[in-house]
DNA sequence: AACGTAGTACTACACATGGAGTGGTGTCAA
DNA sequence: TTGACACCACTCCATGTGTAGTACTACGTT
């Protein structure tokens, strides 16, 4: 088993991009040589199975879906009130479309992680994680809302953005824009 | 290219099973033969090519996931208020999750529309039309919300659902429940 | 400076799998 | 008898895997 780092990155970078274009059951070793440029054969030497290039994959995507630390410190500036949440919001929905290949890889993940337990295992560890970081994030932010808004957002905007991003016609950027704003207003009970 | 009905539809069946069971990339002419027990190369003489295959069962799921007229018309029984409006959205979910199968597999054509141009336009042309026959119901129901509240109703829903099929651990059956009856209670307003 | 060594990159091959398509035969009903 | 379809068997082809063997590079030793 080969050990170069940077290697071993890019190939699970080549694994995000493969599964974002050929889907869960096109990853191949063979593809993800090609994907990331390298000669056939040097993903065998570099992992031991499917699974463990679906389940690294899986840990990958999950931070470069995340934001970075200076745009979080940035989200602290300002008054935290509701339109300030839609403004975040609207930054939520730009930054994973900038990276939607990844989030394109991300729900093949799911659907393949109803065949494969480890993986389930894996996303669902990531995802709450994810999911807790917001509400604790927006507990401590002093943002409008309570926990339940959070998740209920959480809801609307995932699917709003799987929706743009599988049939981009359904909905215009107008619209999923208009939507991003008004489930904040509906979601989102105001301060007294 | 043969032409018996029942057959062709026993192999659209076919189909939905193994997009659910291995992958919009799992479906081969081979796979829907054994998933419809048939025997092998019946479904190279019922479809010209993985494309048509995939576009009919695009139709057919849809059919399948949609409520019978039994259903609807039982459904405009009784006062039509917030409580009953919570209610129907979980008889939807009970019969989405009653077929989610189908679910699956619609979630795996959506991914494979990303490559497939007919495939999205065949999607996006079913999708548009039950977006738009939910509104049109919903205004002549009587019951309370706007077509605003219908449609961010429809993004959280959808999320709930793809979350509870694909990661079950991270919301409870409980957890799920009282996210709908709280998604009905914050998208529909009250009326005056 | 020459040499040896270890780790890695690259190439090529042997093997296995699985799917496509089609021709031929059997069967049933009009 | 004929036509349409079901069923079966066979060939061809594409793709992927794993690994053995070779080449390269960097580094340490004397």
């Amino acid at each position: 088993m080969r050990r170069n780092p940077e290697r071993r990155a890019a190939l699970i970078d080549g694994a995000i991009e493969v599964l974002a274009a050929e889907g869960a059951r096109g990853l191949t070793f063979r593809a993800v040589d090609t994907a990331a440029k390298v000669p056939p054969g040097t993903t065998s030497n570099y992992f031991a199975s499917r699974d463990e290039l679906l389940t690294q994959a899986g840990g990958r995507i999950y931070e470069r879906l995340l934001p970075d630390a200076a745009t979080v410190a940035r989200h602290q500036e300002g008054t935290q009130d509701r339109a300030r949440y839609a403004e975040l919001m609207h930054e939520l929905i730009d930054r994973i479309s900038a990276f939607n290949v990844g989030y394109v890889a991300l729900l093949e993940l799911r659907l393949e992680a109803t065949r494969r337990p480890e993986l389930r295992a894996v996303l669902t560890e990531r995802i709450r994680q994810d999911i807790d970081a917001n509400i604790a994030y927006h507990a401590a932010s002093g943002l409008p809302g309570d926990a339940k808004g959070v998740l209920l957002l959480y809801l609307a905007l995932n699917w709003l953005i799987v929706e743009r991003l599988t049939l981009p016609d359904i909905f215009t950027e107008q619209e999923a824009h208009d939507l991003v704003a008004l489930a904040v207003e509906r979601l989102v009970p105001e301060d007294g």
